[in-house]
DNA sequence: TTTGATAGTTCCGAAGTCCCGAACTATGGG
DNA sequence: CCCATAGTTCGGGACTTCGGAACTATCAAA
């Protein structure tokens, strides 16, 4: 298997970000990949609240957040371990991922909030 | 002519602030907007860059924009004017926009610094 | 009021993107 | 070697985006 690509932090561009970060589907694996430091494989996100997610998307979902440079992956084994690259991301883009992770977090809770 | 739909404030999500801004011409468009406080029409904002954007093209961007609840459109006789919501959006997710904003700069900034 | 100019919107077809099932590839264990 | 598991690629249908041409809205001048 090919080694992934993975951009260099000069090279990550805001609006890969946001466009990765704009499908609520992406975001809430990427809110779950930074919570966890590290996230052992892609079928430990399979779904997303209530909806499952298929393979095939599930990885189109990890290639768009590795190449725009949010996360890092590597292959060990049979299985993947999926790293944020939010401290990086942050030294180029400060407040960048906090702050749209905390507008996520925001409406969620008010999502909440109205059963 | 029907008035313009904006939504409330409640009603702003973030993945459509991401996705609105996701698209650099559009994040152009909204940077000058905050910037001069009010644009005093879609045509004042014609070129971005070296590349003219068809009036067609503008229109469905304001209009992105305008849902997004990123601006607010009123026509003033012939033309519109648009002003940014940033105040608004700024209250219900704080730094979002600043941090989305200065990111842009950024990479602007260095795209300039290598011609 | 009619005519004209200017500012935006709508329509629609071509091009592009996204979604997901099915088939495929890669890795490790027995 | 064969199987199971984890992930990727392919392909077609649905959806989105772009931009030219035609349309609408508003105001001003004759």
């Amino acid at each position: 298997m090919r080694s992934l690509f993975h951009p260099a932090l000069e090279d990550v561009r805001p609006e890969a970000i946001l466009h990765a970060l704009s499908d609520p589907t992406r975001a809430a694996i990427f809110a779950r990949i930074s919570g966890a430091g590290c996230v052992e494989a892609c079928t430990a996100v399979s779904a997303v609240g209530d909806r499952v997610i298929p393979k095939s998307s599930l990885s189109s979902h990890f290639k768009v957040l590795r190449e725009a440079g949010l996360i890092r992956c590597e292959r060990h084994g049979v299985e993947m371990r999926n790293h944020s690259r939010c401290a990086e991301v942050e030294a180029r883009y400060p407040g960048l991922l906090s702050a749209i992770m905390s507008a996520y977090a925001r409406t969620d809770a008010s999502a909440m909030a109205t059963p």
